[in-house]
RNA sequence: GGUCCCGUAGUUCAAUGGAUAGAAUAGAAGUUUCCUAAACUUUAGAUACAAGUUCGAUUCUUGUCGGGACUACCA
């Protein structure tokens, strides 16, 4: 595939240059600063001068002059004009240089995408517990983890997702001895509830129960602590965590079915949201796992053992705590498993790099755990890559199960498709659809609207959602780029697509809007990149939003149809093809679709 | 107590140390004989506070005030 070097890093290599045989000063391309020019300034593209100003020892007018004087005799194609102003060279681009580049990329389907890179990477995300439904955050962490694997993806690198659910532990136990006390045997099939929310639900009734047998416990006089020590209900629930690890048979049946029924329910939910997964670890598996690296790391000297047995490391050097790998029982902690999860990935994909989509409340555990996998020396230490995000919260702070403020996935996308079909019936554009075309638009809709409202923020950083505010469909939203799409669509299947063929010469000239979106396809790649390096689809949502903004007031403005002449019209209509293929391209990197009609 | 993160229009979000801090939404005012008005155009509105570094600070440093996370022999 023709890889055509980006406009900037063509300004930024003969700045290089130009300054080189200038002056004899040899920069690096990365110690020059290029910007998109500001609209109230004439110019395509910027070259901050300051930054060098001292070292060439020149004023930035002189400098200015010299090299734009420079660029513009050695680059004719590439430049037609500049100019200064406080110490900002403004560079104009040619027209022919962006004719030429529509004219090669306007048709090419994978504009944008890079060819193998040969390396591969893990992306591990939405980890799900098994004795409640997906929420609200849930949803944030697999989107997030879809879409970085998809930039990865267009990235050259090879993509393997993997999910670790935790299926074990006390918290599963709870709803099973709920299950037992309350059920009356029902099941999801005989209920009609979905099976996640089946077994959610006897957790909430476990806790409920929990709560009134601590009451009970202190009416009799006893303390606070030693009523929830001994309320029956959590008594039983912790033997039977015991009688798991045993393996006794009865309690691993009804482990199995309880947490059959749990999987039904995610993948129903994953199959609803786009999400899946190469490889599915759980935790039953691989709890064990790690055992080992305790004892060889206590022959390295790296761990030390206390006097009651239990193993720990001592981090304080590192400006971290102590922290135990090993209870004195014989038994591993979490960070333990975490650190026999990694080796067992690495041995069974031997990824480039392993990348954990999990929440920034637990950056410590993730530091503690490339910490000590360092310190053990192990193969998958320098993979591991924590990609923490933001927790979602509501105007009233943290979501709590305990106070029913969790809002729920299953509940959410049905509520977003409820409202893109009401509104797409208020609309009445696609009465011709069938009834199965119709609830797969309801879906496009719905799923793009939810999907881009969480990817459009800074993964690092923590969003507000207002659940008595549904998500917007106007304005920085999923929709609004997929209705521009549809609108580009609709004007090609007009106009005939096949009709779209090259214009004369490369010389006609650009009216301020086409060159605006020529400029903004450009950079289409270099966004990409950004995206990967930065492990942020934000930066994608945002450019997709600009493009398709740019092309509603494009669109506004000049008539493509009818255009004023047939080789403008030619231009708009690979202008126009252009852009939805861009869009599309950049909407699938959010794991969103574009609907043909809407 | 310790470690870390965050304070930008009424609200939700942008801004690799660069020009007059961008958007969206809510507000005000407009646009439909013509390619989809889920659109477009115009308008008003913000860097918590105080010092410092710099030609230049939302960005870096320090302090103050406010908010949050983590600091489990839970996972």
């Amino acid at each position: 595939m023709l890889r055509i070097m980006s406009v900037v890093a063509q300004i930024k290599a003969s700045a290089v240059k130009a300054i080189a045989s200038l002056y004899n000063v040899e920069l690096q391309e990365k110690d020059i600063l290029v910007n998109a020019t500001k609209p109230e300034f004439k110019g395509d593209y910027t070259i901050v001068l300051f930054a060098f100003v001292k070292q060439l020892k020149k004023s930035p007018d002189a400098l200015g002059n010299e090299l734009g004087n420079k660029l513009i005799s050695e680059n004719s194609e590439l430049f037609s004009s500049f100019n200064i102003i406080k110490g900002f060279l403004n560079l104009s681009i040619t027209d022919s240089y962006w004719n030429h580049f529509l004219q090669l990329q306007y048709h090419n389907e994978h504009f944008g995408i890079q060819p193998s890179n040969g390396k591969k990477v893990m992306v591990e995300y939405s980890s799900p517990n098994t004795n409640k439904p997906l929420h609200l955050g849930h949803l944030r962490n697999n989107f997030l983890g879809w879409s970085i694997a998809e930039i990865l993806k267009a990235s050259g690198y090879e993509i393997v997702k993997t999910c670790i659910v935790n299926d074990r532990g006390i918290h599963i136990c709870k709803s099973m001895i709920a299950w037992q006390l309350f059920a009356n045997d029902a099941t999801p099939e005989s209920t009609g509830i979905k099976g996640d929310h089946f077994v959610g639900d006897y957790y909430v009734k476990f806790n409920d129960e929990y709560k009134k047998q601590v009451e009970a416990l202190k009416a009799t006089g006893v303390s606070q602590d030693e009523a929830e020590r001994e309320a029956p209900i959590m008594k039983a629930a912790q033997q039977m965590l015991v009688d798991w690890e045993a393996g006794n048979a009865e309690v691993i049946e009804l482990w199995k079915i309880m947490n059959g029924w749990v999987y039904n329910g995610f993948n129903t939910t994953y199959q609803r949201i786009g999400s899946n997964f190469d490889k599915t670890y759980y935790e039953s598996n691989t709890y064990l796992l790690g055992k080992d690296l305790v004892e060889s790391g206590l022959q390295k000297g790296v761990f030390f053992q206390q006097e009651d047995g239990s193993v720990w490391i001592d981090l304080t050097a590192d400006g971290l705590d102590q922290k135990i790998v090993r209870r004195k029982d014989g038994t591993s902690v979490y960070i333990t498993q975490d650190i026999g999860l990694a080796e067992q990935k690495q041995k069974e994909f031997g990824c480039d790099q392993s990348i954990y989509v999990v929440g920034d409340e637990q950056n410590y555990h993730f530091k503690v755990l490339k910490l000590i996998c360092q310190k053990l020396e192990l193969p998958s230490a320098d993979q591991i890559y924590h990609l923490s995000y933001g927790m979602v919260e509501l105007p009233t702070g943290k979501m709590k199960s305990r106070e029913g403020t969790v809002v729920d996935a299953d509940d959410l996308v049905d509520e977003m498709v409820n409202i893109a079909q009401q509104k797409t019936i208020e609309l009445g554009k696609v009465k011709d659809f069938t009834e199965e075309e119709l609830q797969q638009l309801y879906d496009t809709i719905g799923l793009g609207a939810l999907k881009f409202f969480l990817l459009r923020v800074d993964p690092k950083k923590k969003m507000i959602f207002n659940p008595e505010e549904s998500i917007d469909f106007h304005g920085f939203t999923g929709p609004f780029i997929q209705y521009t799409y549809a609108r580009i669509k609709s004007i090609l299947r007009k106009s005939g697509t096949d009709a779209v063929s090259a214009i004369d010469g490369y010389s006609s000239s650009l009216l301020p809007l086409e060159k605006e979106l020529v400029i903004l396809l450009e950079t289409f790649p270099s966004i990409i990149e950004e995206a990967a390096t930065e492990h942020d689809p934000s930066k994608v949502s945002i450019y997709v939003f600009n493009l398709a903004k740019t092309f509603n007031s494009f669109y506004a403005e000049h008539s493509i149809a009818n255009a004023e002449t047939e080789s403008k019209k030619t231009l708009r209509l690979q202008i126009a093809r252009f852009t939805a293929q861009v869009i599309k391209t950049g909407m699938s990197l959010l794991g969103i679709h574009v609907p043909e009609r809407m």
